[in-house]
DNA sequence: CCATTGCTTCAACGATTGTTGAAACGTAAA
DNA sequence: TTTACGTTTCAACAATCGTTGAAGCAATGG
């Protein structure tokens, strides 16, 4: 992931209705959730969010499949994991105090240590 | 940090001129850089920097001090960490695949493993 | 085939954002 | 005080963004 692509991330993630469109599909699972469900979800109209949704898909945080009449949108794992692994990278550098505090986020996400999730 | 905050400094960071300052700030480290050295180095006028400089100052990301004649600002870590922090919290999820890769982001960024930063 | 459901495209619009130059402000030196 | 320097404020503008309704396309059911 270069600068480019990150900078085009956090502006997608930097709106409220797409940033509660990537956390509902985050939460949902790789099996995602149909465009129509997301709409009721996150309140906004069919037309509008399609509009989020390909701003997401262009940033590379979500992905889509057709699945009868509906369109499934799922997250794409590898681009929230790609941006975040940016962000520490990139504003880190060599100051560990940015990123420390995400060694507990970590925790929280990971389970008990030493279960570790191989990358 | 609140959803709020957390699509503020999104969209802070989603224009290519502001992460520019904010990488260049992390960079500098706590002694910061005057706001004429940053318009310089990131190659916009004084007065557009400025306009730049207040929106990450308003979304938590950097902080500022008079010194003489210049003013310097320096990057605000917890502001960057706690938005590390919440995006893997948030984004996670209970899906450990999302935030793992960030453990090799951690351990770039910490020095060998056992060092230690304690948050 | 036609009708219906689910989603997307299109065209339009108001609102917000990014950029600019001129003017003003705060600080320090002559 | 006058002058110069560094930064910010202001007013204006084009460009982009978010939202809307109407129309269109894909997939299923009658």
């Amino acid at each position: 992931m270069d600068e480019r692509q990150a900078v085009a991330a956090f502006a997608a993630l930097g709106q409220e209705n797409r940033f509660r469109v990537v956390r509902a599909l985050v939460t949902a699972g790789p099996d995602g959730l149909a465009a129509g469900t997301l709409a009721t979800e996150i309140g906004v109209s069919a037309t509008n969010l399609t509009f989020h949704l390909k701003e997401l898909s262009h940033a590379g945080l979500i992905q889509s499949r057709r699945e009868g009449k509906s369109v499934i949108y799922s997250a794409a794992y590898e681009g929230l994991s790609d941006l975040i692994a940016f962000l520490m990278r990139d504003c880190c550098q060599g100051r560990p105090e940015v990123c420390a505090p995400a060694v507990a986020a970590l925790s929280a996400c990971n389970g008990p240590p030493g279960d570790g999730a191989h990358v």
